[in-house]
DNA sequence: ACAACATACATGACGCGTCATCCATTCCCC
DNA sequence: GGGGAATGGATGACGCGTCATGTATGTTGT
């Protein structure tokens, strides 16, 4: 019930990459192009999508991020002039569209080749085909166990129905 | 100057371990034991040093975080009763030096266990030696890149002069 | 001895993320 | 068709991290 040592060692130095990567390519990003990473995640969805326009709650299936985070974000966003809401659909009344600005597009268009080599500098460009696809398998691993939480001590075999 | 599509693949896979592992990891913590991931950091380092005491910046040096974080930190965790600043180190009138509490060295001792646990859960079982040695490797050569910023676009040369 | 600089630490402001909560609309089912 | 429940979204409070600054003590050069 206890790390090896050899699991400590790849455990420290994972820590400190999850820790010292994305604040580096934070920095980048923002010395750069005044983009901070999470508002750089939205630009790029917003761009892929039609129009640069999109659902919130879309926009938060594809990033994977809590309804609430999103919404601040937003916020910050709409404050800055990347992004624009727009409300009632007229299908559906509750809900909302976010639309690109002409100057989130600037923004995330002028941001994008520096940011791409960033990463590949920092990471892709010093691996061979074999580290690349192991790291890969690595990763789908980890998610794979977040997503089925082995963890969960009894009540795997069924829900319960919820009396 | 662009991702290979199977880099692309390895790039989001990382993205969302990087969001959601520490996530989970945090989520378990503070249910399991009401610490954060920051607070746990924290006083593992103190329970490993010398009669659970040690001046902020050697804190600061170990865990790699900046000194103003550190700083916030420590407020924070002084407030919830997990650690105490004494000022006054004879030796240096500018120091000072932060101690486990009682109630710290309680909270670190009864949290370890489960998060080895989880870390274990979540990562470890699940890998072949191979997969933990290569993962090991790609960390190591990341924070590799990290250290020296291969990114100096034209000032590896020397530093100026300072003129 | 004294000015200039460096070190050790604290603090305020602000962006970010989570949790809890709230409002409006739409869906569903009797 | 009317009363939940579910869905889409916003917001306030709070912990966390960074940047810019501030303050006090120590060190160094002349």
């Amino acid at each position: 019930m206890w790390l090896t040592p050899d699991q400590q060692q790849v455990w420290r130095a994972y820590l400190r990459v999850s820790e010292s990567l994305p604040a580096q390519l934070n920095r980048e990003l923002q010395t750069e192009s005044g983009l901070s990473a999470a508002e750089y995640a939205v630009l790029v969805q917003l761009s892929e999508a039609d129009g640069g326009r999109q659902r919130p709650f879309q926009l938060g299936e594809a990033l994977q991020w809590e309804q609430s985070r999103l919404s601040h974000q937003l916020t910050r966003m709409e404050r800055r002039g990347l992004v624009c809401r727009e409300n009632c659909p007229s299908e559906d009344g509750r809900g909302a569209y976010v639309t690109l600005t002409a100057a989130g597009r600037t923004a995330i268009e002028s941001a994008a080749p520096a940011h791409a080599a960033a990463v590949l500098d920092l990471v892709f460009n010093h691996l061979t085909e074999e580290e690349l696809t192991t790291f890969g398998r690595v990763c789908e691993k980890i998610l794979t166990n977040l997503d089925h939480p082995a963890t969960a001590p009894a009540a795997t075999a069924a829900a319960p129905p919820c009396p």
